[in-house]
DNA sequence: TTTATATCCTATTAAAATAGTAGTATATTT
DNA sequence: AAATATACTACTATTTTAATAGGATATAAA
């Protein structure tokens, strides 16, 4: 399982990604709420993702964060990496959080080992074609078809 | 990231594989010390597996735990799922530690929701036909592999 | 029948990770 | 100046996971 902070983190920047277009911010307060994400639990995610170049800030009254990137740009395996959530199932086949096996005298020579690279692989390879805008569009698609067969 | 607990699961589930054929057994602190897990915490692992019907027991002096079903039969996703090892990466699509998401108003108008679903059933796919007779031929597979090129 | 060896079982503790909060400083707009 | 918003550091609380302790019970072999 990934952290909540990772999902809080793909909310938030859904939410932001929504007003990309129209050069718009959102003030942490607005997300906080429209997400239903603990308010100061959001600031410090925020922050850190700022931090690391995913987003920017505008200081002061009317104040907020926005996009850096264009939505198609940004993944939710980047995301998901950034705010701390491993991938991978065991840590010995995780990239960003790779710890040797202390059981395993040769990783290369492990059956686990490369079942897990493969679920590695398989959930990578989705996670990082899929994009904020993918999944603005999905939600789009989603609604059309439960009005259609309500 | 599956609890350790799981991982542990497997390799001695997978050294009772191993000498399945035989109709043997191997006692707890055999199998802790071959695969350096924690002797008591291994214990407690393969108790609540046998109470699971996983492996049996038999008590005593040369006793020792053993498989029931064939080594073909038992897969990754059933051990990782009875040791507590979730392989969603979200509550909200894990089919054995569901929750509802407290922020969705709808999950299936959720593109997150959608994308981790497809990444738990890609997981699921590869998990659920690996058995532990699997492991054990890919480990010959990737020794002989090595041996031809060292 | 005694001794050694193993599992059975409950309870407890230790450590780490995660989630969330507090409070003050700083910047910007009106 | 007042109001509003982010910046930043530090802290606390909660939960989960990992691991251990120790005695009860069963079995085989000496």
């Amino acid at each position: 399982m990934i952290p909540k902070r990772s999902k809080y983190a793909i909310k938030a920047l859904t939410a932001l990604a929504k007003v990309y277009r129209d050069k718009q911010h959102l003030s942490i307060a607005s997300i906080a709420e429209q997400e239903r994400i603990p308010r100061k639990f959001l600031e410090a995610i925020l922050l850190q993702l700022r931090n690391e170049g995913m987003v920017n800030s505008k200081m002061g009254a009317n104040g907020g964060y926005f996009l850096v990137k264009h939505p198609d740009e940004i993944m939710l395996s980047t995301i998901i990496r950034s705010t701390g959530g491993p991938i991978a199932l065991i840590p010995c086949v995780s990239l960003n959080f790779y710890e040797e096996c202390v059981e395993c005298p040769h990783e290369e020579l492990c059956g686990l080992h490369e079942v897990m690279l493969e679920v590695r692989e398989a959930s990578i390879h989705i996670l990082s074609k899929t994009s904020l805008a993918d999944l603005i569009l999905r939600e789009k698609k989603l609604l059309r078809k439960s009005e259609k067969r309500p």
